[in-house]
DNA sequence: TAAAAATACTCCATAGGTATTTTAT
DNA sequence: ATAAAATACCTATGGAGTATTTTTA
């Protein structure tokens, strides 16, 4: 009966990145060891289990479903252990080193220009990379343990997460210079009814919120896939149809005034615009004076 | 700045017993190690993570601050590690092994005897341990790893687990004999509310359970604490007043027939029993056939 | 002074390296 | 013949031991 401590986290590391490159060699490479260093190691842990993780069949590797099993378990020692050291950065000094964030497209050009240098200046030490994804890939890399937070619409499915909400976001109606709905100062959602409402691409949660909402229109796919709001704006414009805008894009996809805006009787539609990361994240005390930051200048 | 190959599994468990036993000796002998091997680690792992887990004062150890969150993660670490290895034996030998189950009261000496003998019949290498603990004890103990599974009614807050359902368990009124109540074949719980209910010690979640049901009526605590069903019965038996009970314990409670019993009008009121364990428990399989074979025997 | 942790030192188990062999296409 | 994993063998790091010192109540 094998122990905890007949095994090592580099054991697990190696495991780990046998699986990843299906390839002793590669999977040595981005361990920085020899092949046979590694393939002991690999060996003696096959050993020590008792279970048969690689088939080392002609010329390839590949996983057992045992090893598919111990490889998951793996992941997450690993993952807790990078925590643990973690947060011991940070407790050793906090707000200092790198945190890696996702940020939905139609959130990222609109909040970060304006919030970045501000915090940037208040946490010098403090490097934020961010990354533009979508919602499911931002969950999904967060479990990984290969994104720290994300920045997104809690109306979309987050997965069990921990989450400082930043500011509403209101919806508005876009629509093209002489629309007939421009007459209105205010739109509601059923005055969409007759009109083209254009979607972004899928897979954008923004797009799905406007679908929800706009069940009865008669909303359309376009011929050139709408891959960010500035596509869709320019759509709108040139009176290919309307659309909604979050408020928070408005000043910088109307910036030249082609569009008319109008905003929705009450309730109003929006989103929800929150940081989110992992529960125990290592980060999570950060995160949440960054949320603070984040509020203080998307609030106005 | 430190990386996961800088520590081990073993400085993981040395940091925690010296946080369990708040003494380097006493942490060695746990571990089976001398003390300044013990010691070494110790200091090593603070130095590598450059944070000071432990306060050496005079005559005793105590955790900082910054130990506390760093040895909540290296138990973390050390639950996914166990969890691997447990999961190994699985894959090696499944079905085998012993499995540590935690029942609550009011379900262990009713359910229990009926069907162990089936189980172990079934399967002759897997031992199970139960232990009878209450919902909340279990709930923790699963969490912290000193648990496998848990016996319990649904109804109460369990947390995040995995679970599957084994039966709906009603429950029925005892009354004494000759109790005016006992004229009816069914009651309604409307019926109890001129009658003086009797109650479980507190803790129990049968006892929340009837409390919820019984807001109206008169529910009396005892003088002497009903730590049992037995004691429940035997009170309500000598006339102090009536109470419910889960279908499950009345043939056992009332095997010499002391009491009246009678059932409810729909909607029936119950609970739910199930057996539950961590996501990812390494024996989730075999739990999931386990409350297959509670099923069988306890549907009936 | 007594009890507990730290230090000093020695030892050996083993992770890691290089060189080579085996294996399968 | 070639590419990849396994084997053989050597080295050196460091985890573990015993003996001792330091510290403080």
């Amino acid at each position: 009966m094998p122990s905890l401590h007949d095994l090592s986290l580099r054991q697990l590391q190696y495991v780990v990145a046998v699986a990843d490159t299906l390839g002793f060699h590669k999977a040595a490479a981005r361990c920085h060891v020899s092949q046979p260093t590694l393939s002991a190691q690999v060996q003696q842990l096959e050993s020590v289990l008792g279970v048969r993780l690689f088939e080392r069949d002609r010329r390839r590797v590949l996983l057992t479903t045992d090893g598919e099993d111990i490889v998951a378990r793996a992941r997450r020692v690993l993952l807790e252990g990078d925590d643990l050291v973690a947060a011991a950065d940070r407790l050793r000094e906090p707000f200092t080193g790198t945190l890696r964030i996702g940020v939905i497209p139609t959130i990222a050009p609109y909040l970060l220009p304006e919030v970045m240098p501000k915090v940037s200046a208040k946490y010098p030490k403090l490097s934020l990379v961010f990354r533009e994804e979508r919602t499911a890939d931002i969950v999904r890399d967060l479990a990984l343990g290969s994104l720290d937070a994300g920045l997104l619409a809690l109306e979309a499915d987050i997965g069990e997460c921990a989450h400082a909400e930043i500011a509403r976001d209101s919806f508005v109606a876009a629509l093209p210079k002489g629309h007939p709905l421009a007459r209105k100062r205010r739109l509601s959602l059923s005055d969409l009814n007759d009109a083209h409402v254009l979607l972004l691409d899928e897979g954008h949660c923004f797009r799905d919120q406007v679908l929800a909402l706009c069940t009865r229109a008669k909303v359309s796919e376009m011929t050139f896939r709408a891959t960010s709001l500035v596509t869709l704006t320019q759509m709108v414009s040139s009176g290919a149809g309307v659309t909604l805008l979050p408020a928070l894009a408005v000043p910088v996809e109307n910036r030249r005034g082609q569009l008319e805006i109008r905003p929705f009787v009450k309730p109003t539609p929006g989103r929800t615009i929150a940081l989110i990361w992992r529960p125990r994240s290592p980060s999570g005390a950060i995160f949440v004076e960054l949320a603070r930051c984040l509020r203080s200048r998307a609030g106005g």
